[in-house]
DNA sequence: CATACACTTCGACATTTGTCGAAGTAATGA
DNA sequence: TCATTACTTCGACAAATGTCGAAGTGTATG
């Protein structure tokens, strides 16, 4: 658990993350699964792409999202069950 | 909100911070505030008595617990509002 | 094939973090 | 008052982290 909270301790990987999960719900809405397109995040952040790439692998690595390259691009999509896991954890905890 | 998250993010810190959610439990049944002797949580954390001290510190930073001074103990108390926060963050984004 | 594109990997680097031992402080007890 | 207890503060230091530029990889496109 300490694992998944230090995936969002950064400010820009918690940034990232949460617009993945911005753009994952308005591609739902398309009907169509989310692509997450580096050059589209790398204007919101302020960080490089060599970044993102680290901070995406970290996220990947918690199980936070999933990854498949589709042609050049990456395809990231989120775990929902993980999210879950974190509001119980915290639920559960703050009686 | 990823200044919580960091300060979840150790395993050290996050064992303290459940032990003391544990222990206010305990005590909540003895009706009575919890008290934390820094002597009994050292036990279990393999860590020294400095930093245990920083970490209580990074805790109260965020506004996870509150500590005050009772005679040359320490007293923490933990403070459920930011955990509901915390909660309703990942229960909101966890659509 | 040559070029451009969309990332990734590598190495380097400054910054932040976690830990400790030693010394300090404030309260309690003999 | 002197010693002990229960932390805290202060460096110091190794390890981890976040970032970048440069070079690399694999995919599309002219």
């Amino acid at each position: 658990m300490s694992k998944i909270f230090r995936a969002l301790s950064n400010k820009n990987r918690l940034q990232l993350f949460l617009n993945l999960l911005e753009e994952s719900r308005l591609d739902l809405a398309k009907g169509r699964v989310h692509d997450c397109f580096l050059a589209n995040i790398i204007s919101n952040l302020r960080i490089g792409a060599p970044s993102i790439s680290h901070h995406l692998r970290e996220l990947e690595a918690v199980g936070l999202i999933e990854t498949t390259k589709e042609g050049k691009q990456l395809v990231c999509t989120i775990v929902p069950e993980v999210m879950k896991e974190v509001e119980f954890f915290f639920k559960s905890k703050a009686s």
